[in-house]
RNA sequence: CGGGGUGUAGCGCAGUCUGGUAGCGCGCCAGCUUUGGGAGCUGGAUGUCGAAGGUUCGAAUCCUUUCGCCCCGACCA
């Protein structure tokens, strides 16, 4: 009944949500939360003609261009080269490696009919859900000796997985992504650059995304299909829950064997190569969403946000503008110089207050409002997007200190988001203690012991829907200890990271 | 694939039981007044009522068929 009631009572808030565009408070329903961050930031809407998918608006697309931007470049400064591979990948590759057909086949979509005909079984393509398969076909072709490894390829692309349930940017049918995909001479050194990759992705997230992330690695049962092992960052997100935000694999030598990647060795010996391959997607974006936003809408990191800093102008009469406006396009000018990216809303028609509002809905980091009053007495009211109050600046030395105020505020946001992290990490010995955090559909990140098991993973996510995140590289978490597993009471040596995950 | 719901203007919905001029709120457009935290008034535009067939003088409404979407299961990460 209470259910009842509540789900009800949740239905006409959401109803009046819509009608008025405003956000339902992360406290009351956090994914209707999330969906309203979306929308009213802009960011993007479900297609609905295509079942699954999204349309990523241009505000949602620009913060993806400023990801791609900077990953590209760490890829690049890490030796890696950019290219593409088709997007239809011939059935019969996904069956070559075994784990890997036995992983995806439930998801992979396929074409069946082409130029207007049906394509006979063994001419049918499938939508790349990933492409190990068809790059492994195109690295035997392109590595011959050890002179030509280590080959460092990485693919900016779009990929389907057929989902049953998705949500914006978190899982939907099509994303885009990177996959970097490289081949190595020896196992060893597929290892360091598995770790590299890694840590590229975890550095990129807590140095511009302000995302701290935990990096570990996947107990077999959540690893990529194929590989030997999977490495990951994992977030924690506003509701206490993991976002598995981006992960490399040692692929070992499983597609080079499936695909006959040979290579004549120093020694003049024939030998697999020894690949790797690692990925973010847009799904990033939803990490950046529910680490930041608020119940006033999205929050940005300056190094992500497209926009950083808002002008809004308040200007009414002829001789107010005439005041006002010369000011704020110098403003304008000289913020553009000092490398902020700036933009001046001087819409007519919408009162300022209505500006405010919006702006704080996209997640903008800083807003100016310049009126007469300002320009008379050379100070303008500035807001940053989580602060409480206003606070007046001089004119004339924003340009200077405006590049300053972004990068403490990007501090800010990261520190905000460690603290949180915090507070809702516990360190549980007890099955009783674990089932009481997770109670209710809550969760946080717990550090406890685990046996190794296959079985005892399976029954604790049975029993209270949690999973291993990841098992922590060294430093990750707390020190390797001997203890006893949470469930089943047999011996571990080290404590792993559980929580329920997106 | 099972159980339940739903489809009417860009969005959110009423109207369907009891057949009779297609409605409301928000948004949009125009004009005037407003403008330092979500403006007010006046006027205006917008619909194959999911689709097909049937009953009827007449169907958003009744009947049949069909398609899509949502929620809960199942499946998946």
């Amino acid at each position: 009944m209470l259910l009842l009631l509540d789900s009800l009572c949740s239905e006409s808030v959401r109803r009046k949500v819509m009608e008025t565009g405003k956000i339902t408070p992360q406290a009351e329903d956090f994914p209707s939360w999330y969906q309203d961050v979306v929308r009213e930031g802009d960011l993007a809407e479900v297609a609905k003609i295509v079942k699954g998918c999204m349309v990523i608006k241009p505000h949602g697309y620009a913060i993806w261009e400023k990801i791609q931007a900077d990953l590209d470049r760490r890829f690049k400064e890490t030796g890696h080269k950019n290219a593409y591979f088709p997007l239809l990948i011939p059935m019969s590759f996904i069956h070559k490696e075994a784990e890997h057909v036995e992983g995806f086949a439930p998801e992979i979509a396929v074409v069946t009919h082409a130029g207007g005909k049906e394509l006979p079984k063994d001419e049918q393509y499938c939508i790349r859900p990933t492409s190990e398969t068809i790059i492994g076909h195109f690295f035997s072709k392109w590595i011959d000796s050890y002179r030509d490894l280590p080959m460092l390829i990485n693919q900016w692309a779009n990929v389907m997985r057929w989902e049953m349930h998705t949500r914006m940017f978190l899982r939907t049918t099509e994303f885009l992504w990177q996959e970097g995909h490289t081949a190595h001479s020896s196992h060893e050194e597929a290892k360091e650059e598995v770790t590299r990759m890694l840590n590229v992705y975890g550095d990129f997230a807590e140095e511009v995304m302000a995302m701290p992330v935990i990096r570990g690695i996947k107990s077999d049962s959540e690893k990529f299909a194929g590989a030997l092992q999977t490495q990951c960052i994992e977030a924690m997100m506003r509701d206490g829950k993991a976002l598995q935000a981006g992960t490399s694999h040692d692929l070992g030598q499983n597609f080079g064997k499936a695909f006959d990647v040979k290579f004549q060795s120093e020694k003049g010996r024939e030998e697999y190569v020894w690949q790797t391959s690692w990925g973010v997607s847009t799904r990033l974006v939803g990490g950046l969403i529910m680490t930041h936003s608020d119940d006033s809408g999205l929050i940005l990191p300056p190094r992500l946000a497209p926009v950083q800093a808002v002008i809004v102008p308040i200007a009414r009469k002829p001789k107010e503008k005439e005041l006002v406006i010369p000011v704020v396009d110098k403003l304008a000018a000289d913020l553009k110089a000092a490398g902020v990216a700036v933009k001046v809303d001087d819409r007519e028609g919408k009162r300022p207050g209505e500006k405010y509002y919006e702006w704080e809905r996209k997640g903008v980091p800083l807003r100016i409002e310049l009126g007469p009053r300002d320009v008379t007495s050379g100070e303008a009211m500035t807001k940053l997007r989580v602060a409480d109050d206003k606070v007046k600046m001089k004119i004339d030395d924003l340009a200077a200190d405006v590049p300053g105020i972004l990068d403490t505020f990007q501090q800010t946001l990261l520190r905000r988001a460690l603290d949180f992290r915090k507070e809702n990490t516990v360190t549980v010995d007890s099955w009783s203690d674990f089932k009481d955090v997770f109670a209710d559909g809550a969760s946080k990140f717990v550090w406890c012991h685990w046996d190794g098991t296959k079985e005892t993973e399976a029954k604790i996510k049975e029993e209270t829907k949690v999973t291993i995140r990841c098992i922590p590289l060294p430093g990750q978490g707390p020190a390797p200890e001997d203890g006893k597993c949470i469930y089943s009471g047999n011996p571990s040596n080290q404590r792993v990271l559980m929580s329920k995950a997106y």
